[in-house]
DNA sequence: AAAAAAACAACACATATGTTCTAATACATA
DNA sequence: TATGTATTAGAACATATGTGTTGTTTTTTT
């Protein structure tokens, strides 16, 4: 179902007053700027915009409008720990269970840089033990915390017989599991079908220049 | 200048408020949520915030009140145009002066991401040709408008006499413009001082693992 | 063309909501 | 203690603002 021009103009309106002002328009803010005859008129194609899914409104609150759908612009943005650092062969501390909240260091990341994805969390990289994977010193790393993988997948592992977690390339052979560096000049090791535990699987690298 | 007990329960009321709703509360409403005896209060404890500098109020406007500095969830996202791919050797296509609007296709990266600078544009990497500065195949990279470069930045630069834009990273000579690929496997080129000029310098790159 | 539906217009009304005034109380300072 | 300042209370007021009613015009359907 399409959009009458005045229901556009009513739209795309709300976009521009609540991006400058934070506060949605009143019906006589709308009438003014629209040009628009009557408050009747405007409180008519409100309804329209809200029977056709892009409004919600609040009865009887005053501005009480929200926009829906991708032009709401709250929640483009999710806020992830960041970690730590992590170096070769240095264990990686991992969150708390659940606390993916109140955490001192953190960056900022759009929605639609990570997807559905939650119980994120961030790591810098130290050091160049990485580099196979074209990950160098300084990048950051985003994972998604899951014991799930797939063979060849970046993850954060934690060897219980070790008491540590290192960040590996993971491969499942028959009767073992294989973890890769990813650094030539270090050997992979094998551990025990029930000597590890996958805590996360790399998502995303970003890199500032 | 610190916060008193009210003040904070009110500012935090204001920020769920907006979370949850997506327009800001009346006096009454914080009255009501923040068990204030008085709207008068409220207005008084509002005037103070507002001198603190952490929310900004319109006059006689109902709800007209604005959540300022990092509370403010607007505009902590910036949007991108994705100009398209690119691929070794083959010229970029850069977009028209000041129109970094209405673009078909664009990504949407945090403000805290790309900092303050502003002209950015997003290429996607096509193909192994950049691998030396680690960028693979479906990369996407994010370059800010600029002409000026230091050396060994990775740039986008126009070659005239070739009448077309390549990606490269540049060093400038006694007198001539050293231009190398990102690919041991390709050979450097010189240019002219008058013959090249740089449209845009690398700013971050992004894997989708 | 006639009938029905959709959209617009003008206006009045109720109330949601910011503002203000006065007084009381608490708190700090000299 | 005295005195000034900051905060709280209660209430009344003015207006900002959503809603409803009735009628007209425009558009669509039969």
């Amino acid at each position: 179902m399409d959009l009458t021009s005045k229901q556009s103009k009513i739209f795309n309106f709300l976009k521009d007053f609540i991006l400058e002002k934070d506060y949605p328009p009143s019906i006589r803010d709308i009438q003014n700027h629209c040009d628009i005859s009557s408050t009747s008129v405007v409180d008519y194609n409100l309804k329209k915009l809200e029977e056709k899914g892009l409004i919600r409104r609040d009865k009887e609150i005053s501005r009480g409008i929200e926009l829906l759908g991708t032009n709401n612009m709250r929640s483009h943005t999710v806020r992830i720990p960041l970690l730590g650092k992590i170096a070769a062969g240095k264990p990686i501390v991992l969150p708390e269970e659940g606390v993916t909240d109140n955490f001192s260091n953190s960056i900022e990341l759009s929605r639609e840089q990570v997807g559905t994805k939650s119980d994120l969390f961030a790591l810098q990289i130290k050091g160049n033990s990485m580099i196979d994977a074209l990950i160098q010193d300084g990048d950051i790393i985003i994972l998604e915390k899951t014991n799930q993988f797939d063979n060849g997948d970046m993850v954060a592992v934690w060897i219980k017989s070790d008491n540590a977690t290192t960040f590996k390339r993971i491969y499942k052979l028959d009767n073992k599991i294989k973890l890769e560096p990813m650094n030539k000049r270090m050997k992979a090791f094998f551990v025990k079908p029930n000597d590890f535990n996958v805590q996360g699987r790399l998502v995303t690298s970003i890199r500032n220049w």
